[in-house]
DNA sequence: TCTGGGGTCCTAGGACCC
DNA sequence: TCTGGGGTCCTAGGACCC
Protein backbone atom coordinates (compact mmCIF):
# COMPACT_ATOMS: atom_id res chain seq x y z
CA UNK A 1 0.00 0.00 0.00
CA UNK A 2 0.78 4.00 -0.90
CA UNK A 3 -0.21 6.81 1.64
CA UNK A 4 0.04 10.33 0.13
CA UNK A 5 -0.12 13.21 2.48
CA UNK A 6 -1.19 16.24 0.66
CA UNK A 7 -1.30 19.99 2.71
CA UNK A 8 -4.24 21.78 2.21
CA UNK A 9 -4.05 24.84 0.51
CA UNK A 10 -0.20 24.98 2.02
CA UNK A 11 1.11 28.48 1.17
CA UNK A 12 -2.30 29.90 2.78
CA UNK A 13 -1.99 27.48 5.70
CA UNK A 14 1.55 28.61 6.38
CA UNK A 15 0.63 32.11 6.43
CA UNK A 16 -1.97 31.15 9.05
CA UNK A 17 0.13 29.48 11.26
CA UNK A 18 1.11 33.02 12.69
CA UNK A 19 -1.96 34.64 11.97
CA UNK A 20 -4.61 32.04 13.25
CA UNK A 21 -7.27 35.33 12.87
CA UNK A 22 -6.99 34.52 9.34
CA UNK A 23 -8.75 30.82 9.76
CA UNK A 24 -11.97 30.52 8.30
CA UNK A 25 -11.48 33.49 6.06
CA UNK A 26 -10.34 34.11 2.51
CA UNK A 27 -6.63 33.64 2.22
CA UNK A 28 -4.18 34.00 -1.20
CA UNK A 29 -1.10 33.65 -2.03
CA UNK A 30 0.92 35.13 -4.85
CA UNK A 31 3.35 33.59 -7.23
CA UNK A 32 6.63 35.21 -7.54
CA UNK A 33 6.35 39.41 -8.64
CA UNK A 34 3.16 39.16 -7.31
CA UNK A 35 2.16 37.67 -10.41
CA UNK A 36 -0.53 35.22 -10.03
CA UNK A 37 -2.49 33.56 -7.45
CA UNK A 38 -1.11 30.28 -6.77
CA UNK A 39 -2.98 29.09 -3.41
CA UNK A 40 -6.18 30.07 -2.24
CA UNK A 41 -7.92 28.96 0.89
CA UNK A 42 -10.64 26.85 0.99
CA UNK A 43 -13.40 30.33 2.13
CA UNK A 44 -11.06 31.91 -1.44
CA UNK A 45 -11.88 28.65 -3.48
CA UNK A 46 -15.67 28.92 -2.20
CA UNK A 47 -15.74 32.19 -3.34
CA UNK A 48 -15.08 31.24 -6.96
CA UNK A 49 -11.47 33.09 -7.37
CA UNK A 50 -9.98 30.84 -9.92
CA UNK A 51 -6.07 28.93 -9.53
CA UNK A 52 -3.50 30.63 -11.36
CA UNK A 53 -4.94 34.48 -12.61
CA UNK A 54 -3.02 37.12 -12.69
CA UNK A 55 -3.09 39.24 -9.57
CA UNK A 56 -4.10 42.75 -11.02
CA UNK A 57 -7.34 41.06 -12.87
CA UNK A 58 -8.87 39.49 -9.96
CA UNK A 59 -7.92 43.02 -7.41
CA UNK A 60 -10.98 44.00 -7.62
CA UNK A 61 -12.93 40.92 -7.20
CA UNK A 62 -10.57 39.97 -3.92
CA UNK A 63 -10.95 43.92 -2.19
CA UNK A 64 -15.08 43.43 -2.68
CA UNK A 65 -14.86 40.10 -0.29
CA UNK A 66 -12.30 41.55 1.91
CA UNK A 67 -9.46 38.43 1.14
CA UNK A 68 -6.01 38.51 3.05
CA UNK A 69 -3.76 38.83 0.15
CA UNK A 70 0.15 37.51 0.57
CA UNK A 71 3.39 37.65 -1.71
CA UNK A 72 4.69 34.23 -1.28
CA UNK A 73 7.66 33.19 0.94
CA UNK A 74 9.21 30.29 -0.52
CA UNK A 75 11.79 30.54 2.75
CA UNK A 76 9.12 30.09 5.97
CA UNK A 77 7.28 27.84 3.16
CA UNK A 78 10.73 25.69 2.58
CA UNK A 79 10.45 25.38 6.90
CA UNK A 80 7.26 24.71 7.74
CA UNK A 81 7.57 21.67 4.59
CA UNK A 82 10.48 20.31 6.37
CA UNK A 83 8.84 20.38 10.15
CA UNK A 84 5.92 18.89 8.38
CA UNK A 85 8.25 15.79 6.57
CA UNK A 86 9.81 15.35 10.02
CA UNK A 87 6.49 14.55 11.53
CA UNK A 88 5.71 12.20 8.98
CA UNK A 89 9.05 10.21 9.73
CA UNK A 90 7.57 9.34 13.02
CA UNK A 91 4.79 7.22 11.06
CA UNK A 92 6.56 5.60 8.32
CA UNK A 93 10.55 4.58 7.82
CA UNK A 94 9.82 5.16 4.14
CA UNK A 95 8.93 8.32 3.01
CA UNK A 96 9.69 9.88 -0.41
CA UNK A 97 9.29 13.96 -0.30
CA UNK A 98 7.50 14.48 -3.77
CA UNK A 99 7.17 18.44 -3.74
CA UNK A 100 6.99 20.79 -0.61
CA UNK A 101 3.47 20.30 -0.09
CA UNK A 102 3.16 16.29 -0.28
CA UNK A 103 4.90 13.31 0.18
CA UNK A 104 4.21 9.27 -0.66
CA UNK A 105 4.87 7.06 2.54
CA UNK A 106 4.75 3.15 2.58
CA UNK A 107 2.36 3.00 5.45
CA UNK A 108 3.42 0.72 8.62
CA UNK A 109 1.05 -2.02 8.50
CA UNK A 110 -1.08 -2.86 11.35
CA UNK A 111 0.76 0.62 13.52
CA UNK A 112 -2.73 1.59 14.42
CA UNK A 113 -5.13 -1.32 13.85
CA UNK A 114 -6.28 -0.56 10.27
CA UNK A 115 -5.01 2.38 7.69
CA UNK A 116 -7.80 4.86 8.60
CA UNK A 117 -6.92 4.94 12.07
CA UNK A 118 -3.21 5.44 10.79
CA UNK A 119 -4.01 8.30 8.05
CA UNK A 120 -6.41 9.76 10.99
CA UNK A 121 -3.25 9.66 13.53
CA UNK A 122 -0.63 11.46 10.72
CA UNK A 123 -3.37 14.20 10.17
CA UNK A 124 -3.71 14.95 13.91
CA UNK A 125 0.17 14.84 14.48
CA UNK A 126 0.92 17.49 11.86
CA UNK A 127 -1.65 19.61 13.16
CA UNK A 128 -0.16 19.45 16.66
CA UNK A 129 2.96 19.53 15.69
CA UNK A 130 3.06 21.64 12.92
CA UNK A 131 -0.34 23.19 12.80
CA UNK A 132 -0.94 22.31 9.28
CA UNK A 133 -4.13 20.92 8.39
CA UNK A 134 -3.69 17.55 5.54
CA UNK A 135 -5.40 15.19 3.72
CA UNK A 136 -4.34 11.47 3.60
CA UNK A 137 -4.93 9.01 0.87
CA UNK A 138 -4.41 5.49 0.99
CA UNK A 139 -4.22 2.41 -1.55
CA UNK A 140 -2.30 -0.11 -3.60
CA UNK A 141 -0.99 2.21 -6.05
CA UNK A 142 1.06 5.89 -5.79
CA UNK A 143 -1.78 6.71 -8.42
CA UNK A 144 -4.63 5.39 -6.67
CA UNK A 145 -3.56 7.42 -3.51
CA UNK A 146 -3.20 10.55 -5.46
CA UNK A 147 -6.84 10.19 -6.24
CA UNK A 148 -7.38 8.92 -2.78
CA UNK A 149 -6.11 12.02 -1.29
CA UNK A 150 -8.10 14.06 -3.53
CA UNK A 151 -11.42 12.41 -2.94
CA UNK A 152 -10.77 12.66 1.38
CA UNK A 153 -10.44 17.11 0.35
CA UNK A 154 -13.60 17.04 -1.66
CA UNK A 155 -16.03 14.52 0.43
CA UNK A 156 -16.51 15.88 3.65
CA UNK A 157 -17.85 12.44 5.25
CA UNK A 158 -14.68 10.58 4.63
CA UNK A 159 -12.84 13.28 7.28
CA UNK A 160 -9.78 13.65 5.55
CA UNK A 161 -8.68 10.07 5.47
CA UNK A 162 -9.39 8.44 2.15
CA UNK A 163 -8.62 4.42 2.31
CA UNK A 164 -9.18 1.98 -0.89
CA UNK A 165 -8.79 -1.59 0.44
CA UNK A 166 -11.58 -3.39 -0.89
CA UNK A 167 -12.31 -3.60 -4.77
CA UNK A 168 -15.70 -1.86 -4.48
CA UNK A 169 -14.15 1.26 -2.95
CA UNK A 170 -11.90 1.52 -5.74
CA UNK A 171 -14.54 1.20 -8.56
CA UNK A 172 -16.28 3.67 -6.61
CA UNK A 173 -13.73 6.30 -6.41
CA UNK A 174 -12.92 5.86 -10.32
CA UNK A 175 -16.64 5.93 -11.59
CA UNK A 176 -16.65 9.32 -9.55
CA UNK A 177 -13.64 10.89 -10.70
CA UNK A 178 -12.84 12.42 -14.57
CA UNK A 179 -9.87 11.52 -16.41
CA UNK A 180 -8.44 14.94 -15.80
CA UNK A 181 -8.29 14.14 -12.33
CA UNK A 182 -6.04 11.65 -12.83
CA UNK A 183 -2.21 12.34 -12.06
CA UNK A 184 -0.41 12.52 -15.18
CA UNK A 185 -3.50 13.04 -17.23
CA UNK A 186 -3.24 16.63 -17.96
CA UNK A 187 -6.28 18.84 -19.81
CA UNK A 188 -4.79 17.93 -23.11
CA UNK A 189 -5.22 13.90 -22.95
CA UNK A 190 -8.31 14.19 -20.90
CA UNK A 191 -9.70 16.30 -24.00
CA UNK A 192 -8.71 13.97 -27.04
CA UNK A 193 -9.49 11.06 -24.21
CA UNK A 194 -13.22 12.21 -24.28
CA UNK A 195 -13.19 12.26 -28.16
CA UNK A 196 -12.73 8.58 -27.82
CA UNK A 197 -15.85 8.64 -25.29
CA UNK A 198 -13.38 7.85 -22.46
CA UNK A 199 -14.66 10.17 -19.70
CA UNK A 200 -14.20 8.69 -15.92
CA UNK A 201 -11.17 7.56 -14.41
CA UNK A 202 -13.25 4.05 -14.86
CA UNK A 203 -13.56 4.13 -18.42
CA UNK A 204 -9.82 5.14 -18.62
CA UNK A 205 -9.08 2.19 -16.41
CA UNK A 206 -10.75 -0.28 -18.52
CA UNK A 207 -9.73 0.99 -22.17
CA UNK A 208 -7.81 -0.77 -23.85
CA UNK A 209 -4.42 -0.46 -22.91
CA UNK A 210 -2.47 -1.70 -26.48
CA UNK A 211 -4.75 0.78 -28.26
CA UNK A 212 -3.81 3.76 -26.07
CA UNK A 213 -0.23 2.72 -26.48
CA UNK A 214 -0.04 3.42 -29.84
CA UNK A 215 -2.21 6.45 -29.39
CA UNK A 216 -0.50 8.23 -26.72
CA UNK A 217 2.67 6.95 -25.04
CA UNK A 218 4.21 4.53 -22.41
CA UNK A 219 3.33 6.86 -19.53
CA UNK A 220 -0.65 6.85 -19.79
CA UNK A 221 -0.17 2.90 -20.35
CA UNK A 222 0.94 2.99 -16.90
CA UNK A 223 -1.24 5.43 -15.34
CA UNK A 224 -4.17 2.72 -16.73
CA UNK A 225 -2.05 -0.16 -15.02
CA UNK A 226 -2.15 1.92 -11.80
CA UNK A 227 -5.59 2.73 -11.90
CA UNK A 228 -6.43 -0.99 -11.78
CA UNK A 229 -3.98 -1.86 -8.89
CA UNK A 230 -1.11 -2.91 -10.72
CA UNK A 231 1.94 -0.77 -8.86
CA UNK A 232 3.96 0.67 -11.83
CA UNK A 233 5.78 3.79 -9.99
CA UNK A 234 7.80 2.60 -6.86
CA UNK A 235 8.45 4.80 -3.53
CA UNK A 236 11.36 6.87 -4.32
CA UNK A 237 13.37 7.61 -1.48
CA UNK A 238 16.14 9.18 -2.97
CA UNK A 239 14.80 10.71 -6.13
CA UNK A 240 17.24 10.17 -9.51
CA UNK A 241 19.35 13.12 -9.79
CA UNK A 242 18.05 15.98 -12.64
CA UNK A 243 18.59 15.68 -15.98
CA UNK A 244 18.35 19.22 -16.62
CA UNK A 245 18.24 22.06 -14.16
CA UNK A 246 17.08 25.51 -14.57
CA UNK A 247 16.70 28.68 -13.02
CA UNK A 248 14.55 31.26 -14.96
CA UNK A 249 12.69 34.39 -13.40
CA UNK A 250 10.52 37.59 -14.32
CA UNK A 251 12.04 40.90 -13.34
CA UNK A 252 10.53 43.08 -11.16
CA UNK A 253 10.17 45.62 -14.08
CA UNK A 254 10.63 45.46 -16.77
CA UNK A 255 14.41 45.54 -18.29
CA UNK A 256 15.33 47.46 -21.62
CA UNK A 257 19.31 47.71 -21.10
CA UNK A 258 21.64 45.13 -21.41
CA UNK A 259 23.69 45.40 -18.40
CA UNK A 260 21.04 44.85 -15.61
CA UNK A 261 20.12 41.30 -17.87
CA UNK A 262 23.11 40.74 -17.26
CA UNK A 263 23.60 40.56 -13.42
CA UNK A 264 19.84 38.54 -13.23
CA UNK A 265 21.48 36.29 -15.49
CA UNK A 266 24.53 36.09 -13.36
CA UNK A 267 22.57 35.29 -10.37
CA UNK A 268 20.15 32.71 -12.34
CA UNK A 269 23.21 30.93 -13.42
CA UNK A 270 24.92 30.48 -10.01
CA UNK A 271 21.55 29.29 -8.60
CA UNK A 272 21.57 26.50 -11.15
CA UNK A 273 25.44 25.68 -10.13
CA UNK A 274 24.70 25.70 -6.86
CA UNK A 275 21.33 23.01 -7.45
CA UNK A 276 23.96 21.24 -9.81
CA UNK A 277 26.64 20.84 -7.09
CA UNK A 278 23.81 19.89 -4.61
CA UNK A 279 23.49 16.53 -6.77
CA UNK A 280 26.88 16.21 -7.61
CA UNK A 281 26.67 16.66 -11.44
CA UNK A 282 28.38 18.17 -13.98
CA UNK A 283 27.11 19.98 -16.67
CA UNK A 284 28.28 20.13 -20.42
CA UNK A 285 25.48 22.14 -22.25
CA UNK A 286 24.06 25.50 -20.95
CA UNK A 287 20.70 26.85 -22.54
CA UNK A 288 20.11 30.83 -21.85
CA UNK A 289 17.17 32.45 -23.28
CA UNK A 290 15.84 35.99 -23.09
CA UNK A 291 11.85 36.86 -23.64
CA UNK A 292 9.57 39.90 -23.53
CA UNK A 293 6.22 39.48 -22.67
CA UNK A 294 4.61 36.77 -24.27
CA UNK A 295 0.74 39.16 -23.66
CA UNK A 296 2.37 42.36 -25.03
CA UNK A 297 2.98 43.89 -29.16
CA UNK A 298 6.17 42.75 -30.48
CA UNK A 299 6.85 39.66 -28.89
CA UNK A 300 10.78 39.06 -28.96
CA UNK A 301 11.86 35.64 -27.81
CA UNK A 302 15.07 33.55 -28.64
CA UNK A 303 17.44 30.76 -26.85
CA UNK A 304 20.72 29.74 -27.40
CA UNK A 305 22.30 26.40 -26.52
CA UNK A 306 26.70 26.92 -25.40
CA UNK A 307 28.71 23.85 -24.95
CA UNK A 308 30.71 24.74 -21.74
CA UNK A 309 34.43 24.35 -22.06
CA UNK A 310 34.72 21.17 -19.93
CA UNK A 311 31.73 19.49 -17.86
CA UNK A 312 31.59 21.99 -14.37
CA UNK A 313 29.61 22.93 -11.52
CA UNK A 314 31.80 26.05 -11.32
CA UNK A 315 29.91 29.25 -10.81
CA UNK A 316 32.29 31.20 -12.40
CA UNK A 317 32.50 28.96 -15.41
CA UNK A 318 28.65 29.39 -15.64
CA UNK A 319 28.56 32.92 -14.63
CA UNK A 320 30.98 33.43 -17.69
CA UNK A 321 29.28 31.66 -20.54
CA UNK A 322 25.56 32.34 -19.64
CA UNK A 323 26.62 36.63 -19.81
CA UNK A 324 28.18 35.89 -22.93
CA UNK A 325 25.16 34.24 -24.46
CA UNK A 326 22.57 37.07 -23.05
CA UNK A 327 24.68 39.53 -24.48
CA UNK A 328 24.48 37.81 -27.72
CA UNK A 329 20.39 37.08 -27.53
CA UNK A 330 20.21 40.81 -26.30
CA UNK A 331 18.56 42.96 -29.09
CA UNK A 332 18.36 47.34 -28.24
CA UNK A 333 14.46 48.68 -28.17
CA UNK A 334 12.43 45.85 -26.26
CA UNK A 335 10.90 45.88 -23.17
CA UNK A 336 12.20 42.22 -21.61
CA UNK A 337 10.32 40.28 -18.74
CA UNK A 338 12.39 37.27 -18.28
CA UNK A 339 15.10 35.41 -18.40
CA UNK A 340 16.26 32.12 -17.95
CA UNK A 341 19.17 29.76 -17.63
CA UNK A 342 19.63 25.68 -17.89
CA UNK A 343 21.86 22.98 -17.31
CA UNK A 344 21.54 20.49 -19.64
CA UNK A 345 23.30 17.08 -20.58
CA UNK A 346 24.73 16.51 -16.98
CA UNK A 347 26.61 13.85 -15.79
CA UNK A 348 27.49 12.21 -12.63
CA UNK A 349 31.03 13.60 -11.22
CA UNK A 350 31.83 10.14 -10.55
CA UNK A 351 31.47 9.06 -13.54
CA UNK A 352 32.79 11.74 -16.41
CA UNK A 353 34.89 10.99 -18.80
CA UNK A 354 37.89 12.66 -18.84
CA UNK A 355 39.68 13.81 -22.59
CA UNK A 356 42.85 13.57 -23.39
CA UNK A 357 43.22 17.05 -25.05
CA UNK A 358 40.77 19.11 -23.23
CA UNK A 359 41.24 20.24 -19.37
CA UNK A 360 38.92 19.02 -17.04
CA UNK A 361 37.63 21.02 -14.12
CA UNK A 362 40.57 21.90 -11.65
CA UNK A 363 40.95 20.85 -7.81
CA UNK A 364 41.17 24.21 -6.96
CA UNK A 365 37.39 24.58 -8.51
CA UNK A 366 36.30 21.90 -6.76
CA UNK A 367 37.89 23.06 -3.27
CA UNK A 368 36.56 26.52 -3.87
CA UNK A 369 32.84 25.81 -4.70
CA UNK A 370 32.66 23.57 -1.83
CA UNK A 371 34.01 26.34 0.32
CA UNK A 372 31.64 29.01 -0.68
CA UNK A 373 28.35 26.29 -0.67
CA UNK A 374 29.59 25.64 3.36
CA UNK A 375 29.67 28.96 3.89
CA UNK A 376 26.06 29.79 2.40
CA UNK A 377 24.57 27.64 4.16
CA UNK A 378 26.08 28.10 7.66
CA UNK A 379 25.68 32.01 7.37
CA UNK A 380 22.46 32.64 4.94
CA UNK A 381 22.33 32.24 1.57
CA UNK A 382 24.53 35.10 -0.75
CA UNK A 383 26.89 35.78 2.26
CA UNK A 384 29.36 34.66 -0.71
CA UNK A 385 28.70 35.43 -4.32
CA UNK A 386 30.37 36.52 -7.43
CA UNK A 387 30.28 40.01 -8.04
CA UNK A 388 28.74 39.93 -11.19
CA UNK A 389 25.36 39.30 -10.04
CA UNK A 390 25.45 42.95 -8.86
CA UNK A 391 24.60 44.51 -5.59
CA UNK A 392 21.75 46.95 -6.29
CA UNK A 393 19.28 44.37 -7.94
CA UNK A 394 17.00 46.56 -9.55
CA UNK A 395 15.47 43.80 -11.99
CA UNK A 396 14.73 41.77 -8.89
CA UNK A 397 11.08 40.78 -7.81
CA UNK A 398 8.26 42.42 -6.71
CA UNK A 399 7.03 41.29 -3.14
CA UNK A 400 4.17 43.67 -1.90
CA UNK A 401 2.61 41.70 0.65
CA UNK A 402 5.20 39.40 1.77
CA UNK A 403 5.21 38.17 5.81
CA UNK A 404 8.06 38.13 8.23
CA UNK A 405 10.39 34.62 7.65
CA UNK A 406 9.07 34.06 10.97
CA UNK A 407 11.24 31.21 11.37
CA UNK A 408 13.95 31.22 9.53
CA UNK A 409 15.37 34.87 10.25
CA UNK A 410 16.44 35.82 14.25
CA UNK A 411 15.65 39.55 12.94
CA UNK A 412 11.91 37.86 12.12
CA UNK A 413 11.23 35.76 15.12
CA UNK A 414 7.30 36.24 16.06
CA UNK A 415 7.09 37.94 19.85
CA UNK A 416 4.48 36.66 22.42
CA UNK A 417 3.02 39.90 24.07
CA UNK A 418 2.90 39.30 27.87
CA UNK A 419 0.02 40.86 29.71
C1' DT B 1 0.19 53.66 -14.86
C1' DC B 2 0.88 49.07 -15.43
C1' DT B 3 0.60 44.53 -14.26
C1' DG B 4 0.33 37.54 -16.57
C1' DG B 5 4.96 31.83 -12.06
C1' DG B 6 8.54 28.27 -12.14
C1' DG B 7 10.53 23.59 -13.19
C1' DT B 8 11.38 19.27 -15.88
C1' DC B 9 11.12 16.34 -19.68
C1' DC B 10 10.11 15.25 -24.37
C1' DT B 11 9.41 15.73 -29.39
C1' DA B 12 8.93 17.75 -33.97
C1' DG B 13 11.20 19.90 -37.46
C1' DG B 14 14.90 22.41 -39.70
C1' DA B 15 19.79 22.80 -40.93
C1' DC B 16 23.78 20.67 -41.91
C1' DC B 17 27.01 16.89 -42.77
C1' DC B 18 28.68 12.56 -44.82
C1' DT C 1 19.41 14.16 -65.61
C1' DC C 2 17.23 13.16 -61.52
C1' DT C 3 16.86 11.08 -57.19
C1' DG C 4 18.21 9.24 -52.60
C1' DG C 5 19.42 7.64 -46.41
C1' DG C 6 20.92 8.39 -41.96
C1' DG C 7 22.92 10.91 -38.19
C1' DT C 8 23.66 14.95 -35.15
C1' DC C 9 22.81 19.28 -33.37
C1' DC C 10 19.91 23.10 -32.41
C1' DT C 11 15.60 25.55 -31.49
C1' DA C 12 10.89 26.10 -30.46
C1' DG C 13 7.20 24.65 -28.26
C1' DG C 14 4.12 21.20 -26.03
C1' DA C 15 2.78 18.71 -21.95
C1' DC C 16 2.62 17.99 -17.36
C1' DC C 17 3.42 19.01 -12.48
C1' DC C 18 3.21 22.06 -8.25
Amino acid sequence: MFGLIDCNSFYCSCEQIFRPDLRGKPVVVLSNNDGCIVARSKEAKALGIPDLEPYFKLEPLLKKHGVHVFSSNYALYGDISARVVDTIRQFASDVEVYSCDESFVRPIDGLFGNYQEYGQQIKKAIWKQVRIPVGVGIAQTKTLAKLANKAAKKIPKLNHVCVLEREDQREWLLRKAATKDVWGVGSRVSKRLADMGIHSAWDLANANTKHLRTQFNVTLERTVEELNGVSCLELDEQPSPKKQIYCTRSFGEKQSELEPIKQAVALYASRAGEKLRKQNCLATNMLVFLQTSPFGENHYSKSATIKLPYPTDDTRVLIAYATFAISQLFRKGYQFQKAGVGLIDITDKSNIQVDLFTPAQSLRSDKLMSLIDQVNSSFGRDTLFCAAEGTKKKWSMKQMKRSPMFTVDWSDLPLAACT
